[in-house]
DNA sequence: GCTTGACTTCGAGTTAACTCGAAGTTGTAA
DNA sequence: TTACAACTTCGAGTTAACTCGAAGTCAAGC
């Protein structure tokens, strides 16, 4: 049997750009299975290891807290959530993402319209005009 | 001299979905230049309290802290602030949200393709061997 | 004139998410 | 065999962003 790659706390962090401190952390709060020790008590994060935290690291930016994130795995690994549960999870987390990059092209619409005001011919007018400094 | 539409804090809570108390602090830290009051003391927001407030909300979404959104604000109001440069910050902020945009359609394709782990033919294949429960 | 409700200020408390350091262990290199 | 770097645990500290409550004011209704 060949042995599975692993890496080190440091090199996931390198990999990752979470801190050693985070990656810790993670593990403490239950994101990640215990992750395997080598003979002297250090961490030896296998492939699947790094996925989880790909994964955890995707859901982050999606702005889910860390408490969603581990009802999320929670649920996710149980026995008892069959395929198409999963997949359920799966398409509901894909229509808030979807919502949140809809929000976000709004408000680029309206950095837009803001951008409009100053490079219109009556600039001049805008900048006098304009009640609200940001608004 | 027609009087201009003033609202209340309540009302100003009911319309944007932020607290009261958020509306108070958000104030107390200078993201709002000195709402007027009312002779009791009782803040009276104008419209343009109320669009300074919209923007302070989209900015919000766009994960700027607030400590950045007062330099935004400031630099965006301050009389050294030709309007090149203030087009110019909206133009790099158009960017970071161009970049968020683009962040969450990466990941919301990497959901499509677990998704699609779930509804190929082979879906027991992938269920028996995917490594990680969630990577 | 008293109650009620919506406000006011100010300081303190809370929550989420890290972030850090002290004290100890271990494996390698000089 | 000694120095050093890279880890370990555990508890405590920090930061951002609220969130709250106590004590007081004020206008309107009964």
């Amino acid at each position: 049997m060949t042995q599975a790659k692993t890496y080190t706390i440091q090199q996931i962090a390198e990999q990752t750009g979470l801190t050693r401190y985070t990656l810790r952390y993670y593990e403490d709060i239950g994101l990640l299975d215990s992750v395997t020790r080598a003979s002297n008590g250090h961490r030896r994060y296998s492939e699947a290891d790094l996925n989880r935290i790909l994964m955890l690291m995707r859901l982050r930016k999606t702005n889910m807290s860390l408490e969603d994130m581990k009802h999320f795995i929670a649920l996710y690994r149980a026995g008892s959530a069959t395929a198409t549960e999963r997949r359920e999870m799966l398409e509901a987390h894909r229509r808030v993402v979807t919502e949140q990059i809809e929000e976000l092209r709004e408000i680029r619409r309206f950095i837009d319209y803001k951008i409009g005001l100053y490079t219109e011919e009556e600039q001049t007018y805008h900048e006098q005009y304009e009640v609200s400094p940001v608004g």
